[in-house]
DNA sequence: AGCACGCCGACT
DNA sequence: GTCGGCGTGCTC
């Protein structure tokens, strides 16, 4: 009747090799099941793994067998979360022991016991409001902060200057009690929805109870975020979960608490910020099905669901969501995944949706959503592509026109420039010298202001040269313009304007950029020079002119996928412009304005924009059109490894898969070390990926593997 | 990835 | 004599 009971357990055991390792039970004891966590001996050493199955010894183990040390969680994780990782491995092609690191936080991953970590919030219990507390100062300060309502430990420790020795003391005598969350702010409906909104929600809504993937494409500003936080509260009110990623830069306070009212529910956050305790918290909380709307990154889409109910990617088009080392997934495509196996609707919200989306729609695996009214009265900006040629100054003429028009106004200006220090590069202009990094086949980048040099890919350091290392001349000359040089030339024209640069330089704490935001806020005109962080995210209601300077290095980048992220750069600045009331203006500074890129870029409608991107991929045989991987390989020496690259190239041919390579990265050289990569390419991710795994054994054992260090990526997004 | 073993240069 | 450099091999 039954089948024999199976000998060993497979368990996935946190090292790089490309395999389970099987184990005894633990003597007098059945075999584990199936996503239990479980203490192994392995080599000399003991580690935690996870058993992912049951099976038959295969493959003669050269000593032999070994028991299972210790069981410590019996069935922790279910199957369909471990069917998932599985699927993950092979189709990415990582390591199976990958699975532990995944699907277990950190507190987990160790044999030894973990001590709780203290309540994230208190409430004052009935014995609290009543208690003697004249000879306790501290306490009676605690008392009085609770009367108004339960608070964070945090702050609770913050304003009554208690330590954590008088909180503990309080909650032993039942003073206190403690509580996982704080409630949340009260619950606001939020806006009426637009017709356009109601009927995306709609579409969610009908597929509550299935899987269906939903590519929800809204212009900034069109209220994407309401329609799937409306979707989000009626599969709450059916008693299921809701999972929400989003990019490690957008997960901000204030999207937080928006979720958190539109949902009247407590979020859990689970990003790389907590500490080890906090995750471990969350981790629990979800798998326990207490947190019902869960709010994290990347790594929050493997956290264990009880009833697993939606699942939302915020900005799907975030290259965050790749992971970029060791198991090489992406977030965005693995929720996908989830949400099919777990039969529950996936919403990806962007103003910019990834080509990848794009053509999963075509492909009838997503159904797009369109919202392309601007809710209440905010407009499109007015685009205008500015010819910089001839203008020596990185403040073309017009720029300066128009930021002296908007700036009058009462208005604020955003510039956006994606590089960061005062010039990219530093020149002798006698000899033609350039300061390059020692270790890297790049540029350094002068930072004036600390009168160094720095290099932005490997992080080395020298000081400023006062002249020339190689003619000795002092006549070095800065070529190039980043924020910091930006900031300088705004603050020249402009001198009664105030300047803030936005930057990883400038803005060195958190705090320092929310001070920022919050007197920017204000409204008085100024000007905002930066990079990235002033791109994303962020209300900033009183920009009505922003500006996007020096694309062209996008324009004629090596990067298959740079005309792509122009597109959405460009939109995401255009999008600060006229977000509030007055209609804005938005410019693009160029010396190529003819560039067939930038006149349709120009029309100012990415979805059209992204078209004939699609379609060139398409012809050129590139992703999303067909399945791209890597094996890139990096070695101190340049020989060795091409050696291996060309090695597996000859292992790794077939029919169906076309190899290109070895070739080198488009950073050839970074900390020492020279990079090299081999495409494989198929009409099939599935075959790829296929294909790969089953060489991976071999590749491993190529001498030649063994001087270099190397690894596959599926679906790169660098190159 | 760790972690051991192993065999050669320069220290007390 | 031995401390330690990292090449090589192994992990059910
Ligand atoms: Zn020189
Ligand atoms: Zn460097």
């Amino acid at each position: 009747m039954s089948a024999p009971p199976q000998t060993v357990a497979r368990v996935a055991v946190p090292v790089p090799l490309p395999r389970l390792f099987d184990y005894l039970p633990v003597p007098d004891q059945q075999l584990p099941p199936p996503g239990s966590r479980v203490l192994v001996p392995f080599g000399r050493r003991r580690l935690v793994g996870l058993v992912i199955e049951h099976g038959e010894p295969e493959g003669q183990a050269p000593k032999g067998l070994r028991p299972i040390e210790r069981v410590l969680d019996e069935a922790l994780i279910d199957t369909e979360l471990l069917e998932l990782i599985g699927w993950c491995a092979r189709y990415y092609v990582f390591p199976p022991g990958e699975a532990v690191n995944l699907l277990l936080p950190g507190a987990l991953r160790r044999s030894r016991e973990f001590r709780a970590p203290p309540p994230a919030a208190f409430e004052l219990t009935e014995a609290g409001r009543q208690a003697d507390l004249a000879r306790a100062p501290r306490q009676v300060e605690v008392r009085e902060l609770l009367l108004e309502g339960p608070l964070t430990r945090e702050e609770l420790m913050t304003r009554s200057g208690a330590g954590a020795e008088v909180l503990r003391r309080m909650s032993e005598g039942g003073l206190l009690r403690s509580l996982e969350r704080p409630p949340p702010p009260p619950p606001n409906a939020g806006p009426r929805l637009n017709a356009e909104q109601r009927s995306a929600l709609a579409a969610v809504l009908r597929a509550r109870r299935r899987f269906e993937a939903f590519l929800l494409a809204g212009v900034t500003g069109s209220g994407k975020t309401e329609v799937y936080l409306q979707a989000a509260r009626r599969v709450l009110a059916a008693g299921r979960q809701v999972l929400i990623l989003a990019p490690e830069i957008g997960l901000t306070p204030q999207l937080v608490r928006r979720i958190e009212s539109r949902l009247g529910e407590p979020a859990y956050l689970y990003h790389s910020g907590l500490s080890e305790g906090e995750r471990l918290a969350c981790w629990q909380a979800a798998r326990s099905g207490r947190a019902r709307v869960v709010v994290g990154t990347r790594s929050a889409v493997f956290l264990p669901l009880a009833r697993p109910g939606m699942f939302i990617v915020d900005e799907e088009h975030d290259a965050s969501f790749k992971q970029g080392d060791g198991a090489r997934y992406h977030g965005r495509d693995v929720a996908v995944l989830r949400a099919r196996s777990a039969r529950v609707p996936v919403v990806l919200g962007s103003a910019t949706p990834s080509l990848e989306s794009l053509f999963n729609v075509e492909q009838d695996r997503y159904r797009m959503l369109r919202l392309s009214q601007r809710a209440g009265e905010a407009r499109q900006p007015r685009w205008r592509i500015v010819d910089q040629r001839g203008s020596r100054s990185s403040l073309s003429p017009e720029l300066v026109e128009a930021m002296g028009r908007h700036l009058g106004e009462g208005g604020q200006v955003l510039i956006y420039r994606n590089r960061r220090g005062y010039a990219p590069v530093l020149m002798c202009s006698e000899c033609g010298w350039q300061a390059d990094c020692q270790r890297c086949s790049a540029h350094m980048t002068f930072h004036q202001a600390v009168h160094s040099l720095q290099c932005h890919h490997c992080g080395s350091q020298r000081p400023e040269p006062r002249r020339c290392p190689d003619c000795g001349s002092p006549a070095l000359v800065a070529l190039g313009a980043g924020t910091e040089r930006l900031e300088e030339e705004v603050a020249e024209r402009f001198p009664d304007v105030p300047v803030h640069r936005v930057d990883r330089d400038a803005m060195g704490g958190k705090h320092q950029f929310r001070r920022l935001l919050e007197r920017v806020g204000q409204g008085e005109p100024c000007v905002l020079v930066g990079t990235q962080m002033l791109a994303k995210g962020h209300h900033l209601p009183g920009v009505t002119l922003a500006a996007v300077l020096d694309v062209d290095q996008a324009l004629f980048s090596a990067d298959f996928r740079s005309p792509e992220r122009l597109g959405q750069t460009v939109a995401q600045v255009a999008g600060r412009a006229g977000r509030g009331d007055r209609g804005g203006e938005f410019l693009l500074l160029t010396r190529h304005p003819e560039h067939p890129l930038l006149e349709s870029l120009g029309r100012g409608d990415y979805l059209s924009y992204a078209a004939p991107l699609l379609e060139e991929r398409r012809q050129a045989r590139l992703p999303p059109a067909s399945a791209l991987a890597l094996l890139r390989a990096e070695a101190h020496d340049a020989q060795p490894a091409r050696r291996f690259l060309a090695d597996a190239a000859g292992l790794l041919g077939g029919r169906e898969i076309e190899t290109i390579g070895p070739l080198p990265a488009i950073l050839t050289r970074r900390s020492g070390y020279w990079r090299f990569q081999l495409w494989l390419q198929c009409d099939s991710r599935a075959v790829l990926s296929n294909h790969i795994s089953a060489r991976l054994a071999a590749i491993h054992e190529l001498k030649s593997a063994r001087r270099v260090r190397w690894h596959v990526d599926v679906d790169p997004l660098d190159l």
